[in-house]
DNA sequence: ATTTTGACCCATAAACCAAATTAGTCGAAA
DNA sequence: TTTCGACTAATTTGGTTTATGGGTCAAAAT
Protein backbone atom coordinates (compact mmCIF):
# COMPACT_ATOMS: atom_id res chain seq x y z
CA UNK A 1 0.00 0.00 0.00
CA UNK A 2 2.79 2.39 -0.44
CA UNK A 3 0.84 4.24 -2.88
CA UNK A 4 0.70 7.80 -2.30
CA UNK A 5 0.42 11.02 -4.01
CA UNK A 6 2.52 13.70 -2.35
CA UNK A 7 5.78 13.17 -0.86
CA UNK A 8 5.23 16.77 1.22
CA UNK A 9 3.02 14.67 4.02
CA UNK A 10 6.23 13.61 5.27
CA UNK A 11 6.69 17.57 5.96
CA UNK A 12 10.45 17.46 4.56
CA UNK A 13 11.02 21.29 5.28
CA UNK A 14 8.89 24.12 6.84
CA UNK A 15 10.02 26.66 4.99
CA UNK A 16 8.45 24.52 2.03
CA UNK A 17 5.34 23.94 3.64
CA UNK A 18 5.58 27.61 4.07
CA UNK A 19 5.38 28.35 0.38
CA UNK A 20 2.98 25.83 -0.04
CA UNK A 21 -0.12 27.00 2.31
CA UNK A 22 0.79 30.82 1.41
CA UNK A 23 0.85 30.05 -2.27
CA UNK A 24 -2.54 27.59 -2.03
CA UNK A 25 -4.69 31.11 -0.31
CA UNK A 26 -3.25 32.99 -3.03
CA UNK A 27 -4.12 30.75 -5.82
CA UNK A 28 -7.90 29.81 -4.22
CA UNK A 29 -8.65 33.33 -4.16
CA UNK A 30 -6.93 34.88 -7.58
CA UNK A 31 -6.27 31.76 -9.40
CA UNK A 32 -3.05 30.44 -11.23
CA UNK A 33 -2.49 33.32 -13.78
CA UNK A 34 -3.07 36.09 -11.21
CA UNK A 35 -1.13 35.09 -8.61
CA UNK A 36 2.60 36.42 -8.89
CA UNK A 37 5.83 34.85 -7.55
CA UNK A 38 6.18 38.17 -6.00
CA UNK A 39 3.04 37.73 -4.50
CA UNK A 40 3.48 34.51 -2.54
CA UNK A 41 6.54 35.21 -1.33
CA UNK A 42 5.60 38.39 -0.14
CA UNK A 43 2.52 36.76 1.66
CA UNK A 44 5.13 34.85 3.39
CA UNK A 45 7.85 38.04 4.01
CA UNK A 46 10.73 35.99 1.59
CA UNK A 47 12.22 37.32 -1.61
CA UNK A 48 10.99 36.10 -4.20
CA UNK A 49 14.38 34.36 -5.07
CA UNK A 50 13.86 32.10 -2.36
CA UNK A 51 10.70 30.26 -3.61
CA UNK A 52 13.00 29.22 -6.60
CA UNK A 53 15.34 27.53 -4.03
CA UNK A 54 12.36 25.40 -3.09
CA UNK A 55 10.58 25.18 -6.65
CA UNK A 56 11.47 25.04 -10.29
CA UNK A 57 8.74 26.81 -11.16
CA UNK A 58 5.80 28.42 -10.36
CA UNK A 59 4.00 25.37 -11.98
CA UNK A 60 5.61 23.28 -9.64
CA UNK A 61 4.57 25.00 -6.45
CA UNK A 62 1.01 24.93 -8.32
CA UNK A 63 1.29 20.99 -8.85
CA UNK A 64 3.06 20.55 -5.52
CA UNK A 65 -0.08 22.29 -3.97
CA UNK A 66 -2.64 20.19 -5.45
CA UNK A 67 -1.06 16.96 -4.87
CA UNK A 68 -0.64 18.16 -1.43
CA UNK A 69 -4.24 18.97 -1.46
CA UNK A 70 -5.63 15.43 -2.78
CA UNK A 71 -3.02 13.16 -0.95
CA UNK A 72 -5.07 14.45 1.79
CA UNK A 73 -8.32 14.08 0.77
CA UNK A 74 -7.08 10.70 0.16
CA UNK A 75 -5.85 9.70 2.92
CA UNK A 76 -9.22 11.01 4.82
CA UNK A 77 -11.13 8.56 2.70
CA UNK A 78 -8.66 5.62 2.71
CA UNK A 79 -8.89 5.80 6.45
CA UNK A 80 -12.76 5.92 6.58
CA UNK A 81 -13.06 3.21 4.05
CA UNK A 82 -10.48 0.75 6.17
CA UNK A 83 -13.00 0.90 8.85
CA UNK A 84 -15.20 -1.65 6.62
CA UNK A 85 -14.59 -5.15 6.12
CA UNK A 86 -16.37 -6.27 2.86
CA UNK A 87 -15.15 -4.75 -0.57
CA UNK A 88 -18.21 -3.12 -1.49
CA UNK A 89 -18.46 -1.19 1.54
CA UNK A 90 -15.12 -0.14 1.33
CA UNK A 91 -15.56 0.97 -2.21
CA UNK A 92 -18.66 2.80 -1.38
CA UNK A 93 -17.21 4.50 1.88
CA UNK A 94 -14.30 5.48 -0.61
CA UNK A 95 -16.11 6.86 -3.73
CA UNK A 96 -19.00 8.69 -0.89
CA UNK A 97 -16.28 10.20 1.07
CA UNK A 98 -14.38 11.95 -2.36
CA UNK A 99 -17.56 12.98 -3.27
CA UNK A 100 -19.19 14.51 -0.06
CA UNK A 101 -15.51 16.20 0.18
CA UNK A 102 -15.58 17.26 -3.44
CA UNK A 103 -19.17 18.76 -3.23
CA UNK A 104 -18.58 20.93 -0.07
CA UNK A 105 -15.34 22.41 -1.29
CA UNK A 106 -16.74 22.69 -4.60
CA UNK A 107 -16.97 27.14 -3.86
CA UNK A 108 -13.14 26.98 -2.85
CA UNK A 109 -12.13 25.45 -5.86
CA UNK A 110 -14.20 27.37 -8.02
CA UNK A 111 -11.96 30.05 -9.45
CA UNK A 112 -10.04 27.15 -11.52
CA UNK A 113 -13.14 26.22 -13.08
CA UNK A 114 -12.24 28.76 -16.21
CA UNK A 115 -8.43 28.35 -15.58
CA UNK A 116 -8.88 24.72 -16.03
CA UNK A 117 -9.52 25.05 -19.86
CA UNK A 118 -7.72 28.17 -20.75
CA UNK A 119 -4.42 26.16 -19.77
CA UNK A 120 -5.08 22.48 -19.58
CA UNK A 121 -1.18 21.71 -19.82
CA UNK A 122 -1.46 22.74 -15.89
CA UNK A 123 -3.50 19.99 -14.69
CA UNK A 124 -1.97 17.55 -17.05
CA UNK A 125 0.61 16.31 -14.74
CA UNK A 126 -1.51 16.32 -11.85
CA UNK A 127 -4.38 14.06 -13.70
CA UNK A 128 -1.53 11.88 -14.81
CA UNK A 129 -0.30 11.22 -11.24
CA UNK A 130 -3.62 11.16 -9.63
CA UNK A 131 -4.69 8.44 -12.30
CA UNK A 132 -1.72 6.61 -11.48
CA UNK A 133 -2.21 6.63 -8.22
CA UNK A 134 -5.98 5.79 -8.62
CA UNK A 135 -5.65 2.77 -10.70
CA UNK A 136 -2.88 1.26 -8.08
CA UNK A 137 -5.60 1.80 -5.33
CA UNK A 138 -8.59 0.36 -7.33
CA UNK A 139 -6.28 -2.95 -8.25
CA UNK A 140 -5.41 -2.97 -4.56
CA UNK A 141 -8.81 -2.82 -3.77
CA UNK A 142 -9.68 -5.41 -6.06
CA UNK A 143 -7.45 -7.82 -5.10
CA UNK A 144 -8.75 -7.27 -1.77
CA UNK A 145 -12.02 -8.36 -2.62
CA UNK A 146 -10.71 -11.16 -4.23
CA UNK A 147 -8.69 -12.56 -1.99
CA UNK A 148 -12.09 -11.89 0.50
CA UNK A 149 -14.05 -14.21 -2.16
CA UNK A 150 -16.20 -11.07 -2.99
CA UNK A 151 -15.44 -10.75 -5.74
CA UNK A 152 -14.67 -13.00 -9.30
CA UNK A 153 -11.49 -14.25 -10.12
CA UNK A 154 -10.55 -11.72 -12.14
CA UNK A 155 -7.34 -12.13 -14.71
CA UNK A 156 -4.96 -9.57 -14.46
CA UNK A 157 -5.52 -7.63 -17.71
CA UNK A 158 -9.45 -7.64 -16.63
CA UNK A 159 -8.59 -6.22 -12.97
CA UNK A 160 -6.51 -3.69 -15.11
CA UNK A 161 -9.01 -2.29 -17.34
CA UNK A 162 -11.60 -2.67 -14.50
CA UNK A 163 -9.39 0.13 -12.54
CA UNK A 164 -9.23 2.23 -15.18
CA UNK A 165 -12.56 2.08 -16.72
CA UNK A 166 -13.99 2.54 -12.80
CA UNK A 167 -11.27 5.66 -12.71
CA UNK A 168 -12.78 7.72 -15.72
CA UNK A 169 -16.16 7.29 -14.96
CA UNK A 170 -15.73 8.36 -11.00
CA UNK A 171 -13.88 11.35 -12.74
CA UNK A 172 -16.83 11.47 -15.26
CA UNK A 173 -18.91 11.51 -12.33
CA UNK A 174 -16.70 14.14 -10.44
CA UNK A 175 -16.70 16.59 -13.03
CA UNK A 176 -20.44 16.34 -13.30
CA UNK A 177 -20.47 16.90 -9.82
CA UNK A 178 -18.09 19.80 -9.90
CA UNK A 179 -19.13 21.76 -13.02
CA UNK A 180 -22.95 20.67 -13.09
CA UNK A 181 -26.06 22.37 -11.35
CA UNK A 182 -27.18 19.41 -10.24
CA UNK A 183 -25.44 17.99 -7.54
CA UNK A 184 -28.53 17.99 -5.31
CA UNK A 185 -29.85 14.89 -7.18
CA UNK A 186 -26.53 12.82 -6.90
CA UNK A 187 -25.63 13.85 -3.18
CA UNK A 188 -27.93 11.85 -1.85
CA UNK A 189 -27.45 9.19 -4.13
CA UNK A 190 -24.17 8.35 -3.91
CA UNK A 191 -23.85 5.38 -2.16
CA UNK A 192 -26.55 3.97 -4.45
CA UNK A 193 -23.95 5.36 -7.06
CA UNK A 194 -21.08 3.45 -5.66
CA UNK A 195 -22.88 0.33 -5.71
CA UNK A 196 -24.15 0.21 -8.88
CA UNK A 197 -20.74 0.82 -10.56
CA UNK A 198 -19.48 -1.99 -8.10
CA UNK A 199 -22.08 -4.48 -8.00
CA UNK A 200 -24.79 -3.38 -10.95
CA UNK A 201 -27.94 -3.32 -11.09
CA UNK A 202 -29.21 -6.64 -12.56
CA UNK A 203 -31.52 -9.11 -9.85
CA UNK A 204 -28.49 -11.18 -7.96
CA UNK A 205 -28.06 -15.17 -8.97
CA UNK B 1 -39.37 5.12 -28.08
CA UNK B 2 -39.52 8.52 -29.79
CA UNK B 3 -36.19 9.42 -28.84
CA UNK B 4 -33.95 10.88 -31.52
CA UNK B 5 -31.19 13.02 -31.48
CA UNK B 6 -31.41 14.89 -35.02
CA UNK B 7 -34.77 15.88 -37.05
CA UNK B 8 -32.85 16.04 -40.71
CA UNK B 9 -33.36 11.78 -40.76
CA UNK B 10 -35.82 12.31 -42.73
CA UNK B 11 -34.18 14.41 -45.17
CA UNK B 12 -36.55 17.50 -45.13
CA UNK B 13 -34.61 19.76 -47.91
CA UNK B 14 -32.45 18.21 -50.24
CA UNK B 15 -30.05 21.31 -49.93
CA UNK B 16 -30.13 21.42 -46.61
CA UNK B 17 -28.52 18.21 -46.70
CA UNK B 18 -26.44 19.00 -49.65
CA UNK B 19 -24.88 22.45 -46.98
CA UNK B 20 -24.57 19.31 -44.52
CA UNK B 21 -22.32 17.01 -46.64
CA UNK B 22 -20.47 19.69 -47.96
CA UNK B 23 -19.58 21.25 -44.29
CA UNK B 24 -19.22 18.01 -42.69
CA UNK B 25 -15.99 17.30 -45.10
CA UNK B 26 -14.53 20.79 -45.00
CA UNK B 27 -15.60 20.77 -40.66
CA UNK B 28 -13.39 17.47 -40.84
CA UNK B 29 -10.81 18.12 -42.95
CA UNK B 30 -10.42 21.87 -41.46
CA UNK B 31 -12.21 22.09 -38.42
CA UNK B 32 -14.50 24.45 -37.29
CA UNK B 33 -12.72 27.86 -37.28
CA UNK B 34 -10.96 27.45 -40.03
CA UNK B 35 -13.80 26.50 -42.57
CA UNK B 36 -15.38 29.84 -43.43
CA UNK B 37 -19.24 30.21 -44.62
CA UNK B 38 -18.07 31.08 -48.03
CA UNK B 39 -15.86 27.59 -48.50
CA UNK B 40 -19.19 25.67 -47.64
CA UNK B 41 -20.78 28.33 -49.76
CA UNK B 42 -18.52 27.35 -52.92
CA UNK B 43 -17.89 23.87 -51.73
CA UNK B 44 -21.81 23.05 -53.13
CA UNK B 45 -21.93 25.96 -55.80
CA UNK B 46 -23.78 28.73 -54.03
CA UNK B 47 -23.32 31.67 -52.85
CA UNK B 48 -22.95 32.37 -48.90
CA UNK B 49 -26.07 34.00 -48.45
CA UNK B 50 -28.19 31.09 -49.35
CA UNK B 51 -26.68 29.33 -46.62
CA UNK B 52 -28.38 31.52 -44.02
CA UNK B 53 -31.48 30.48 -46.03
CA UNK B 54 -31.45 27.29 -44.15
CA UNK B 55 -29.17 27.58 -40.81
CA UNK B 56 -29.27 30.80 -38.59
CA UNK B 57 -25.83 30.66 -38.06
CA UNK B 58 -22.49 28.80 -38.74
CA UNK B 59 -22.55 27.07 -35.02
CA UNK B 60 -26.37 25.86 -36.45
CA UNK B 61 -24.73 24.17 -39.51
CA UNK B 62 -21.72 22.46 -37.30
CA UNK B 63 -24.31 21.52 -34.50
CA UNK B 64 -26.81 20.12 -36.83
CA UNK B 65 -23.91 18.10 -38.61
CA UNK B 66 -22.89 16.72 -35.64
CA UNK B 67 -26.31 15.81 -34.34
CA UNK B 68 -26.40 13.98 -37.95
CA UNK B 69 -23.31 11.86 -37.53
CA UNK B 70 -24.61 11.08 -33.39
CA UNK B 71 -27.93 10.32 -34.60
CA UNK B 72 -26.78 8.06 -37.19
CA UNK B 73 -24.47 6.39 -35.14
CA UNK B 74 -27.01 5.91 -32.64
CA UNK B 75 -29.51 4.61 -34.63
CA UNK B 76 -26.69 1.77 -35.78
CA UNK B 77 -26.08 0.95 -32.18
CA UNK B 78 -29.58 0.48 -31.46
CA UNK B 79 -30.27 -1.91 -34.36
CA UNK B 80 -27.43 -3.97 -33.21
CA UNK B 81 -28.97 -4.23 -29.85
CA UNK B 82 -32.23 -5.19 -30.74
CA UNK B 83 -31.11 -8.10 -32.04
CA UNK B 84 -30.60 -9.20 -28.50
CA UNK B 85 -32.93 -10.02 -26.29
CA UNK B 86 -31.06 -9.96 -22.47
CA UNK B 87 -31.03 -6.72 -20.78
CA UNK B 88 -27.80 -6.93 -20.20
CA UNK B 89 -26.92 -8.79 -23.77
CA UNK B 90 -28.52 -5.01 -25.19
CA UNK B 91 -26.29 -2.80 -22.69
CA UNK B 92 -22.82 -4.80 -23.91
CA UNK B 93 -24.07 -4.77 -27.42
CA UNK B 94 -24.78 -1.22 -27.41
CA UNK B 95 -21.75 -0.12 -25.33
CA UNK B 96 -19.49 -2.23 -27.52
CA UNK B 97 -20.94 -0.90 -31.36
CA UNK B 98 -20.81 2.98 -30.02
CA UNK B 99 -16.88 2.74 -28.67
CA UNK B 100 -15.95 0.46 -31.81
CA UNK B 101 -17.41 3.34 -33.79
CA UNK B 102 -15.49 5.74 -31.91
CA UNK B 103 -12.21 3.44 -32.28
CA UNK B 104 -12.21 3.53 -36.15
CA UNK B 105 -13.45 6.90 -36.52
CA UNK B 106 -11.36 8.46 -34.38
CA UNK B 107 -8.85 9.95 -36.50
CA UNK B 108 -11.82 11.59 -38.86
CA UNK B 109 -12.27 13.38 -35.84
CA UNK B 110 -8.91 14.18 -34.54
CA UNK B 111 -9.00 17.78 -35.86
CA UNK B 112 -11.57 18.11 -33.35
CA UNK B 113 -9.28 17.82 -30.28
CA UNK B 114 -7.82 21.10 -30.50
CA UNK B 115 -10.97 22.63 -31.16
CA UNK B 116 -12.78 21.29 -28.15
CA UNK B 117 -11.19 22.91 -25.62
CA UNK B 118 -10.45 26.31 -27.26
CA UNK B 119 -13.90 27.49 -27.89
CA UNK B 120 -16.30 24.67 -25.61
CA UNK B 121 -19.49 26.66 -26.08
CA UNK B 122 -19.43 25.23 -29.29
CA UNK B 123 -20.32 21.74 -28.27
CA UNK B 124 -22.48 22.72 -25.23
CA UNK B 125 -25.47 22.24 -27.28
CA UNK B 126 -24.47 19.15 -28.97
CA UNK B 127 -23.56 17.94 -25.31
CA UNK B 128 -26.70 18.83 -23.84
CA UNK B 129 -28.77 17.34 -26.55
CA UNK B 130 -26.29 14.40 -26.16
CA UNK B 131 -27.01 13.97 -22.24
CA UNK B 132 -30.76 14.54 -22.84
CA UNK B 133 -31.09 11.16 -25.24
CA UNK B 134 -28.73 9.08 -23.75
CA UNK B 135 -30.05 9.73 -20.17
CA UNK B 136 -33.72 8.91 -21.92
CA UNK B 137 -32.20 5.72 -23.67
CA UNK B 138 -30.50 4.20 -21.04
CA UNK B 139 -33.79 4.64 -18.46
CA UNK B 140 -35.66 3.34 -21.20
CA UNK B 141 -32.85 0.42 -21.47
CA UNK B 142 -33.59 -0.30 -17.45
CA UNK B 143 -37.25 -0.09 -17.71
CA UNK B 144 -37.20 -3.29 -20.17
CA UNK B 145 -34.81 -5.18 -17.92
CA UNK B 146 -36.81 -4.15 -14.80
CA UNK B 147 -39.84 -5.72 -16.63
CA UNK B 148 -38.34 -8.71 -17.84
CA UNK B 149 -36.90 -9.23 -14.12
CA UNK B 150 -33.29 -8.92 -14.88
CA UNK B 151 -32.86 -5.57 -13.39
CA UNK B 152 -34.03 -5.24 -9.73
CA UNK B 153 -37.20 -3.03 -9.08
CA UNK B 154 -35.50 0.60 -8.63
CA UNK B 155 -36.81 3.87 -7.45
CA UNK B 156 -37.43 6.17 -10.13
CA UNK B 157 -35.19 8.46 -8.76
CA UNK B 158 -32.41 5.82 -8.69
CA UNK B 159 -33.07 4.89 -12.05
CA UNK B 160 -32.81 8.87 -12.91
CA UNK B 161 -29.65 8.64 -11.13
CA UNK B 162 -28.44 5.41 -12.37
CA UNK B 163 -28.95 6.76 -15.83
CA UNK B 164 -27.01 9.88 -15.05
CA UNK B 165 -24.33 8.38 -13.66
CA UNK B 166 -23.60 5.95 -16.22
CA UNK B 167 -24.02 8.36 -19.11
CA UNK B 168 -20.97 10.28 -17.74
CA UNK B 169 -19.00 6.74 -16.78
CA UNK B 170 -19.40 6.24 -20.67
CA UNK B 171 -18.43 9.80 -21.38
CA UNK B 172 -15.35 9.50 -18.98
CA UNK B 173 -14.65 6.15 -20.89
CA UNK B 174 -15.45 7.71 -24.71
CA UNK B 175 -13.36 10.55 -23.86
CA UNK B 176 -10.12 8.41 -22.79
CA UNK B 177 -10.43 6.29 -25.97
CA UNK B 178 -10.85 9.39 -27.58
CA UNK B 179 -7.90 11.18 -26.25
CA UNK B 180 -5.97 8.58 -24.84
CA UNK B 181 -3.22 6.70 -26.27
CA UNK B 182 -3.98 3.30 -24.87
CA UNK B 183 -7.12 2.55 -26.33
CA UNK B 184 -5.57 -1.34 -27.60
CA UNK B 185 -5.92 -1.84 -24.18
CA UNK B 186 -9.28 -1.03 -23.72
CA UNK B 187 -10.79 -2.06 -27.23
CA UNK B 188 -10.41 -5.68 -26.70
CA UNK B 189 -12.13 -5.56 -23.48
CA UNK B 190 -15.22 -3.44 -24.28
CA UNK B 191 -17.54 -5.96 -23.54
CA UNK B 192 -16.30 -6.81 -20.40
CA UNK B 193 -15.85 -3.02 -19.40
CA UNK B 194 -19.64 -2.97 -20.12
CA UNK B 195 -20.74 -5.84 -18.55
CA UNK B 196 -18.69 -4.79 -14.97
CA UNK B 197 -20.72 -1.55 -15.14
CA UNK B 198 -23.89 -3.50 -15.70
CA UNK B 199 -23.65 -6.13 -13.23
CA UNK B 200 -20.67 -5.29 -11.07
CA UNK B 201 -17.46 -7.73 -10.57
CA UNK B 202 -18.96 -9.28 -7.72
CA UNK B 203 -19.27 -12.37 -6.90
CA UNK B 204 -23.02 -13.12 -7.50
CA UNK B 205 -25.46 -14.47 -4.88
C1' DA C 1 -44.40 32.04 -52.57
C1' DT C 2 -40.04 30.19 -52.30
C1' DT C 3 -35.29 30.34 -53.11
C1' DT C 4 -30.98 32.62 -54.47
C1' DT C 5 -27.86 36.34 -54.84
C1' DG C 6 -24.50 40.45 -54.65
C1' DA C 7 -23.66 44.42 -52.13
C1' DC C 8 -23.22 46.01 -47.77
C1' DC C 9 -22.36 46.28 -42.58
C1' DC C 10 -19.99 45.51 -38.47
C1' DA C 11 -18.05 42.77 -34.80
C1' DT C 12 -14.20 40.35 -34.16
C1' DA C 13 -9.61 38.47 -35.35
C1' DA C 14 -5.18 39.28 -36.76
C1' DA C 15 -0.92 41.96 -37.13
C1' DC C 16 1.91 45.10 -35.23
C1' DC C 17 4.34 47.59 -31.79
C1' DA C 18 5.64 49.92 -27.46
C1' DA C 19 5.53 49.60 -22.54
C1' DA C 20 5.11 47.10 -18.52
C1' DT C 21 5.07 42.78 -15.92
C1' DT C 22 6.86 39.02 -14.30
C1' DA C 23 9.08 34.33 -14.48
C1' DG C 24 13.42 32.81 -13.86
C1' DT C 25 19.03 33.42 -13.26
C1' DC C 26 23.17 34.49 -10.77
C1' DG C 27 26.78 35.99 -7.83
C1' DA C 28 27.35 37.55 -3.47
C1' DA C 29 26.02 37.92 1.32
C1' DA C 30 24.21 36.00 5.61
C1' DT D 1 22.88 25.77 3.30
C1' DT D 2 19.78 29.40 2.69
C1' DT D 3 18.43 34.17 1.41
C1' DC D 4 18.52 38.15 -1.21
C1' DG D 5 18.99 42.20 -4.67
C1' DA D 6 20.10 43.23 -9.05
C1' DC D 7 19.69 41.66 -13.67
C1' DT D 8 17.61 39.59 -18.19
C1' DA D 9 14.71 37.51 -21.12
C1' DA D 10 10.42 36.22 -22.17
C1' DT D 11 5.77 36.96 -21.96
C1' DT D 12 1.77 39.89 -21.25
C1' DT D 13 -0.70 44.08 -21.79
C1' DG D 14 -2.62 47.86 -24.06
C1' DG D 15 -3.49 50.49 -27.71
C1' DT D 16 -4.01 51.04 -32.90
C1' DT D 17 -4.79 49.71 -37.47
C1' DT D 18 -6.12 46.55 -40.97
C1' DA D 19 -8.45 42.66 -42.79
C1' DT D 20 -11.32 38.89 -42.50
C1' DG D 21 -15.42 36.70 -42.27
C1' DG D 22 -20.11 36.20 -40.01
C1' DG D 23 -24.40 37.92 -40.71
C1' DT D 24 -28.29 41.27 -42.93
C1' DC D 25 -31.18 42.90 -46.58
C1' DA D 26 -33.52 44.34 -50.61
C1' DA D 27 -33.89 42.96 -54.99
C1' DA D 28 -33.73 39.38 -58.49
C1' DA D 29 -34.62 34.75 -60.10
C1' DT D 30 -37.21 30.52 -60.05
Amino acid sequence: MSNSLSETSVGLDPVRKEILTGARELFIHFGFKKTTMEDIAKKIGRSKSSLYYYFKTKEEIFEAMALEDMDFQHRNAVETMNREEAVQDRFRSFVVSLFTHLISNKQEYSVFKAELMENPFLIMNITEKRNAYMEVFLKDLVLYGIRRGEIRELSHEEIDIWAKAINVSLKGIGSRLFLGNDQEKFKDHLGFIADALFMGITTKI
